[in-house]
DNA sequence: GTCTGAACTTGTTTACATCA
DNA sequence: TTGATGTAAACAAGTTCAGA
């Protein structure tokens, strides 16, 4: 196969190559330019000159696709052919991708990082709270038992309530102790926890 | 020996020219 | 006029390789 660099000698017009966005292109040329010779033959891989760079590191920044229009007057300006400018700017354009890529993917990998930590942190806080609650389950059933088997002992007794409560529960009692009662009936883990007995905390 | 970057290769897309 | 086909130019992605 014929080299690109041969080929694309000498062919480039005043057309406005874009992809992506719609740009009129290059009229069409009748005669194909065989041009192989010196012009196309870049031959040696030499590294640009410091102004050229620069100054090509300018356009760049102007506007990372390159017309041809622009292509051909970076050209001249640096002596250059205008193949090796198009060469410069497609090498650039994959450098500049790369490196994006390379941002994104550590502004991405501090985003997983501080996820993770945060995950862990509600788990702990889940299991720390699943110990409180398996605490109060606990202090619940144990309050149940002591006043079931009271109730039992004392079911003929002439204890009123009022002597129970001081009794049984001592400190612990709340002050509508009575009203706790009636209402277990229907729900007793939501009324205690309605009136807020046990402090989870 | 490694890295960088210029040049190349390959495949794809798009605009245009030509012809039936 | 229109659709099919061929061609050139441009690009991205990947590769090669000279020079530092």
């Amino acid at each position: 196969m014929a080299a690109n660099s041969e080929l694309y000698a000498g062919l480039y017009t005043q057309a406005e190559p874009q992809r992506g966005e719609w740009k009129p292109r290059r009229s069409r040329k009748k005669n194909k330019v065989s041009g192989s010779g010196s012009s196309g033959g870049v031959g040696k891989k030499r590294k640009l000159r410091a102004e050229q760079a620069m100054l090509l590191e300018q356009s760049f920044g102007f506007e990372h696709k390159l017309a041809s229009e622009r292509k051909d007057r970076l050209a001249m300006e640096l002596g250059l052919e205008p193949r090796q400018v198009a060469v410069w700017f497609q090498n650039r354009r994959a450098r500049w991708k790369s490196s994006k890529l390379g941002e994104e993917y550590s502004k991405l990998r501090a985003q997983h990082d501080s996820a993770v930590l945060e995950k862990c942190r509600l788990e702990a806080e889940v299991s720390k709270m699943k110990d409180q609650l398996n605490d109060a389950q606990k202090e619940i059933q144990r309050l149940s038992e002591r006043f079931d088997n009271f109730s039992s002992s004392s079911q003929n007794s002439s204890l009123t309530m009022h002597a129970m409560d001081s009794q049984l529960l001592g400190e612990f009692a709340p002050e509508n102790f009575e009203s706790l009662f009636y209402t277990m009936d229907n729900s007793y883990i939501s009324s205690i926890e309605s009136t807020n007995i046990y402090n989870l905390e």
